[in-house]
RNA sequence: GCGGGGGUAGCGAAGUGGUCAAACGCGACAGCCUCAAGAGCUGUUUCCUUAGUGGAUUCGGAGGUUCGAAUCCUCCCUCCCGCACCA
């Protein structure tokens, strides 16, 4: 009976999965006034299938989906495939196959599994990023970017990651090593790389940030990411040079005792004396050496470079020393020291008997620590008695009327490093002509495309292929070379979710009128962990795309929901190495995909994380076998009074439950729904109809079969949403209903107590209720839970059989109750 | 260090000023069913007390506001996540 009952879930859902592609359910068009574009990061099509977290995501959306198509919505709801990218290429070489032949064999079985969940997809806009079709437009908004002047080459001291044997973009070095690689460290690397303005548009990104409906920690991840700082850009004179240096704190320019340059600037040697040489050298090499872990515990450490700067305001000579604590990256990769008001500065003076200068009020007249706060400004000659804030006002003004300084903004958000030495990716469509230098591949020439012929092994591999790589200059025509590197995959993530809204095209990269039909995504589902990444870069598209013409809107996600992580029964993270991995797929066989999805949103809240667990999913069997069995035999007539108040205030309920993508707390209010009509007799077939509606987005399959076996001829996933009849909600039967059960109790509880203490068994009971209540309590009800007959008086009746007076305690929802 | 989010009964998890000893699920226990097991069904699940009552103690800890606090405020402890010598 068991198996049977299993069985039929799965072809059920083989029937309606198959139904829905044929009948082109989820297909929208472009038009009508409420359009919905739902969408969730694609996936890295990975060789090991679909892993929990991805169906959990794909449930979350799905129902969104669902829910707003039902309720009246034009749903967008693709899905795509982020093709392109390392782990492709490497899982290809270890298996001895093309990355090419390793990625469609993947993204084929994503397919399958996908589609095994009932996942409302519109398949006819599928997309994968390695496909020439999509990145010829990789390499099209490329050229437009740097006709733009938004891609410029430049050598620099970039992030390089030898496992990966590539360069890196700053956003994907974590804690200093390679995103990928927790294990390796990552190297810094004079090369010249390719890199996208990105920080043309920091101010932009940041200042929308407040405006968009995410989640609190990713907008202040955001936040700290782009870190906009005010301050001063204050110019040194070093040996008749200008040397410019960045400061928050303008005020406290009198109390320079020394400047700082970075060990890793790179023109640090040329204010090196030669006297110092030897000392610097030793101490490059010491800290060069020094590894990221270290660095958190490192001690302020410096060398004198032999040089002095001249201060700007004083015109007194202030040594320069190098520096282990200052970035190179950051501001001018130099900062003045001021050793009273800043601790790291204070820690460095008392270790090389540096001087230090108060220049701020402070309260406490302490010698062991720098007063970082703000106040009154003293040995400041010209700004004395000002406070801090007009003191940075003043000072900067001075600065400028000398011309040496200026108010300036700083942020440390970085331009995109773009380049990679990989073969799996997108070509930068970028020509090397020894006469004309760096030309751009001609538009019509677009895709270059990438050749399937290449050697690996140890550097790139697209140098491999001599036809790839040797070209002629589109501007003198003498030979040329071709660019070898590809782009990094998150270009091509950057706007996907703009290609899904016209993903046939071959003439554009999208239509810009489907475009401004659908976008933005109305609602965004993900991961935290692309906070700083692909969620910059995609923002960063949208608003270059805009300058540029091709849309209007400023934001590609309106709202964004990132969903918790599914952790292995154990606790922790999903892993093979803890062997406490659960494959959807297998799950999908033995219980269902509705059984899953329920599962998946039911036990906790959907942003938080929850764990994976047995008896959980075999609750959720219990659940939706119950549901589909007594949804499918309860007998069709009338509903009670009583049904139709939970009916509608279950539709009221879980509609706005959904809405708020509280699905928990929505199948709460199912569950209970459920207890109530196995209290009933028979429904009303129009009410049964709205049950099954509010149970579609989540168990579409049993849904729909069970809108079938209605005799109704179309899908239930198409229906439109039921609306609550508040008329039918009376919290006043819910209440009489609450006597009823605390009634109940009561009784039991007499009894229980009677036959423990008296050890008696009472057979007969009476009620006493006031007498407005008397038609409140349902007798008939409480007779066949208790399966004992039942008497009920009104207090006031003289008539009443009431030998111990129980009467008396009778009060309004609670009767007085005598058992014999 | 900075920023974000947590800590609720055996476990998971709702609840953000009264209707809260606190939904729901899981587990456990008891009963029914059964030759038996599972499934299913019914009930119990902070403690004491009790013919349905009354009381005590609970929502990380300590204080406070309030007629009233899991919910608001202050401080502290603790866990998770992100950033981190950014001048």
């Amino acid at each position: 009976m068991q198996d049977i009952k299993k069985l039929d879930f799965q072809k059920i859902e083989k029937k309606w999965q198959s139904k829905w592609e044929k009948k082109k359910a989820f297909e929208p068009k472009v038009g009508g006034k409420n359009k919905y574009y739902v969408l969730e990061m694609f996936p890295y099509p990975s060789g090991s299938g679909l892993h929990m977290g991805h169906a959990f995501n794909y449930t979350l959306g799905d129902i969104y989906a669902r829910f707003k198509r039902m309720k009246g919505y034009n749903v967008l709801y693709p899905m795509g495939y982020d093709a392109f990218g390392l782990p492709a290429e490497n899982a290809a070489i270890k298996e001895k196959t093309h990355p090419k032949k390793y990625t469609q064999k993947a993204i084929n079985n994503f397919i399958k599994q996908q589609k095994s969940l009932g996942l409302s997809y519109d398949w006819t806009r599928i997309l994968k990023t390695c496909d020439p079709e999509y990145y010829k437009w990789n390499q099209y908004f490329f050229l437009k970017f740097y006709e733009n002047g938004l891609v410029y080459r430049k050598k620099s001291a970039v992030n390089y990651c030898a496992k990966c044997d590539t360069v890196l973009a700053n956003e994907q070095v974590h804690d200093g090593k390679c995103w990928r690689h927790s294990d390796t460290e990552v190297e810094i690397k004079q090369l010249e790389q390719w890199f996208i303005n990105t920080t043309k548009y920091a101010e932009e990104l940041l200042k929308e940030i407040p405006n968009l409906n995410w989640p609190e920690r990713i907008k202040s991840m955001q936040k700290n990411w782009i870190g906009k700082s005010e301050g001063t850009e204050i110019t040194f004179k070093i040996n008749n040079t200008d040397w410019k240096v960045f400061t928050t704190r303008p005020d406290t320019i009198f109390g320079v005792t020394f400047l700082v340059i970075s060990a890793q600037h790179p023109q640090l040697m040329s204010i090196v004396t030669e006297k110092q040489k030897n000392h610097v050298d030793t101490f490059l090499k010491m800290a060069r050496s020094t590894k990221q872990e270290e660095i958190d515990k490192l001690e302020k450490e410096g060398v004198f470079t032999g040089s002095y700067a001249l201060h700007p305001l004083t015109g007194e000579k202030i040594p320069i020393y190098a520096g282990n604590f200052v970035v190179a990256e950051y501001g001018s990769g130099m900062v003045m020291a001021v050793p009273a008001h800043d601790q790291r500065d204070f820690d460095f003076a008392k270790k090389y008997n540096l001087p230090i200068k108060q220049v701020i009020k402070s309260k406490e007249n302490s010698i062991l620590k720098a007063y970082e706060g703000s106040g009154q400004l003293i040995n400041s000659e010209g700004f004395n008695e000002l406070f801090s804030e007009e003191a940075k006002t003043h000072i900067t003004k001075a600065l400028e009327y000398k011309q040496l300084g200026k108010a300036v903004v700083q942020y440390k958000l970085r331009d995109w490093l773009v380049s990679r030495q990989r073969y799996w990716g997108t070509p930068i469509p970028m020509i090397y002509c020894k006469e004309c230098g760096i030309v751009p591949v001609e538009e019509k020439s677009l895709p270059v495309k990438l050749p399937d012929k290449v050697k690996f092994g140890k550097g790139n591999p697209l140098t491999t292929n001599s036809s790839f790589l040797k070209v002629k200059c589109p501007k003198c025509n003498s030979p040329a070379r071709r660019e070898t590197d590809t782009m990094d995959t998150f270009f091509d993530s950057s706007w996907y979710y703009l290609r899904f809204t016209d993903n046939k095209n071959n003439k554009k990269p999208f239509e810009k009128e489907k475009v401004s039909y659908w976008m933005s995504v109305d609602q965004y589902i993900g991961g935290a962990e692309h906070a700083n990444m692909h969620l910059i870069y995609a923002r960063f598209f949208t608003k270059a795309l805009r300058d540029l013409g091709f849309l209007s809107i400023n934001e590609p996600f309106m709202k964004l929901f990132n969903q918790g992580m599914i952790h292995g029964e154990d606790g922790h993270v999903m892993s093979k190495s803890r062997g406490n991995v659960i494959d959807p797929l297998e799950i999908t066989k033995k219980y269902g995909a509705d059984t899953l999805r329920f599962f998946l949103v039911s036990s906790a809240s959907p942003d938080k994380d929850s764990l994976w667990s047995k008896e959980g999913i075999e609750g959720s069997l219990r659940f939706v076998k119950k549901l589909y069995t007594i949804l499918s035999e309860i007998k069709i007539g009338s509903s009670s009074v009583k049904l139709e108040h939970w009916i509608n205030k279950t539709i009221k309920n879980v509609t706005s439950e959904i809405e708020g993508m509280k699905y928990n707390t929505a199948l709460i209010n199912v569950r209970r729904l459920l207890e109530k009509i196995e209290e009933e007799k028979e429904i009303k077939k129009s009410d049964l109809l709205s049950i099954i509606k509010i149970i579609s987005p989540v168990t579409p399959h049993i849904a729909e079969e069970l809108w079938e076996k209605l005799g109704k001829k179309s899908l239930v996933s198409l229906e439109q949403w039921p609306k609550a009849d508040e008329s039918k909600i009376s919290e006043e039967l819910e209440a009489q209903e609450k006597i009823q059960h605390q009634t109940l109790d009561d009784i039991k509880n007499i009894i229980k107590i009677v036959q423990e203490k008296q050890n008696k068994n009472p057979e007969k009971i009476y009620l006493y209720a006031i007498p407005k209540e008397l038609s409140v309590y349902n007798i008939q009800y409480l007779e066949s839970k208790l399966d004992k007959k039942i008497k009920i008086f009104a207090v006031n009746d003289p008539n009443k059989y009431d030998p111990e007076n129980k009467s008396q305690k009778a009060k309004p929802g609670k009767p007085g109750i005598y058992l014999e």
